[in-house]
DNA sequence: AGAGTACATGCATAAACGTGCAGCAACGTG
DNA sequence: CACGTTGCTGCACGTTTATGCATGTACTCT
């Protein structure tokens, strides 16, 4: 088996399962673990997935989900989520896209903020509730469960109704070479259509997310208006602006 | 198991039932307790839960005050909402209203039970992630704050196009003479929509609800096949039962 | 106030890890 | 064909990490 067949092999079983563990894969494949965990060393350096003792797991999935909930990087999601905050007109349509760094930026809001939020995330939804003045309209459909989103048919027609002046866009990944990925083809579907509904898009691209690749594009990074990260300098955010995408802060 | 592995699901385990017990962990996972301990200190001090006596509790508030708000009415609560989960049956097609109570039911569910639920609440709906053979539908539109569902045309419309074995409702108000009610012409309205997209339609009175009224009717009460209340005898179930309205458990 | 349990700490063991090194095959070049 | 280069692989070594047990302490409940 050559090295790069295992290396997809690699990938599909931790789609499939969920988890790998070196040991097995060694014994299963009749290689060393040495190799395996070479292999997953890449693999994670690459941003396919994210090593643990033992082996490895999904670099978007489950892990990632409960991780960022505040552990990550507390400090860059929040400068992130207020600089994406501070864009908000009031008056103005917003989509919001579901995940942990979105749902930072309904926090940095303020209470009464009267705007319209259109998402389609439960989570983002129920996080709106105090905001008495915010509009919410919530798109409905097929419940994802990994990401805790509506996608499917149901979801991109109920996207199409709508027009929006901003949406800001959750990706797992933000690549120089890959533009924005995240982990599920479905999922990326519907955040092209939702970026479709939009004037201006804008991808919030906390620290861990910079470099970083999944398995599916979800747009050429040339298709967004602008990427917002935190201050800190940073060799990706470098590679970005060298292919003329705008990145906030300009300097901050 | 990985140790990476072992602690997500120590973090899904206390997002869906919203507590852990150190030493049932230890029991179910085969590990020893110090294990357990060293891996809920660890999340502890990443902000991921709450350590406390004997095990952990979430760190989000959000869970922490749907657990509260279970707390406050217990008994009468749970009673009525496993009385519900029983009559769903697997593979079934199921509609749950938006409410504490419902959610209860959520929370009643078998983890494992394969069905489809159709709900108009984001609350509901984020409950049912952790259920991995759960489909669920989301009926999106505008948000009605004060009840944390949505309502209105779109709402509507969106449930036009479903339909369902059972209808779940929820209401403020059961009166024999009033009838099934709550206080909100518009969420009424989307109940009423509801009820008439399920081949049956149950109601969940806790007691508090048994014998009150609010300003709007969602429907007169031949209307429903049946009211879920708990065990305890009532005046008010027997006049229910008086006019031919159907009152679960008959017997328990 | 006392019993019982949960807890933190230190320690020993075993597993997993990274690194450096050597063997080997594939490949390109002269 | 001969030769050197490159990349992959497995092994050996020392290091780090996770785990379970034992001890003494802190807490809760009766």
């Amino acid at each position: 088996m050559l090295a790069a067949e295992r290396r997809d092999h690699l990938l599909t079983r931790l789609q499939a399962e969920g988890s790998l563990v070196a040991k097995e894969l060694a014994a299963e494949l009749g290689i060393s673990e040495d190799s395996i965990r070479r292999d997953l060393r890449d693999l994670a350096a690459a941003g396919l997935c994210h090593r643990v003792y033992g082996g490895a797991v999904p670099a978007s999935p489950a892990l990632a989900d409960y991780a960022n909930r505040e552990s990550v990087e507390p400090d860059s999601k929040r400068r992130v989520a207020s600089q994406a905050a501070a864009l908000i007109q009031p008056g103005s349509t917003v989509i919001l896209d579901g995940g942990t760094t979105t749902l930072a930026v309904v926090q940095a809001l303020p209470a009464d903020l009267g705007c319209t939020v259109i998402t389609h995330s439960p989570t983002i939804a129920a996080a709106l509730v105090p905001h008495a003045r915010a509009e919410v309209f919530l798109l409905g459909g097929r419940l994802f469960k990994h990401s805790a989103v509506t996608c499917g048919a149901a979801a991109a027609e109920a996207a199409n109704g709508i027009a929006a002046d901003l949406f800001f866009l959750g990706v797992t990944g933000v690549h120089p070479v890959h533009g924005l990925t995240t982990g599920d083809a479905d999922e990326a579907a519907m955040k092209r259509t939702l970026a479709g509904r939009a004037a201006d898009t804008y991808v919030l691209a906390s620290t861990e997310k910079l470099g970083a690749a999944s398995r599916y594009q979800v747009l050429p990074l040339s298709a967004v208006t602008g990427i917002i990260a935190d201050g800190t300098p940073n060799e990706t955010v470098a590679a970005l602006t060298g292919q003329g995408v705008t990145v906030l802060p300009l300097q901050a």
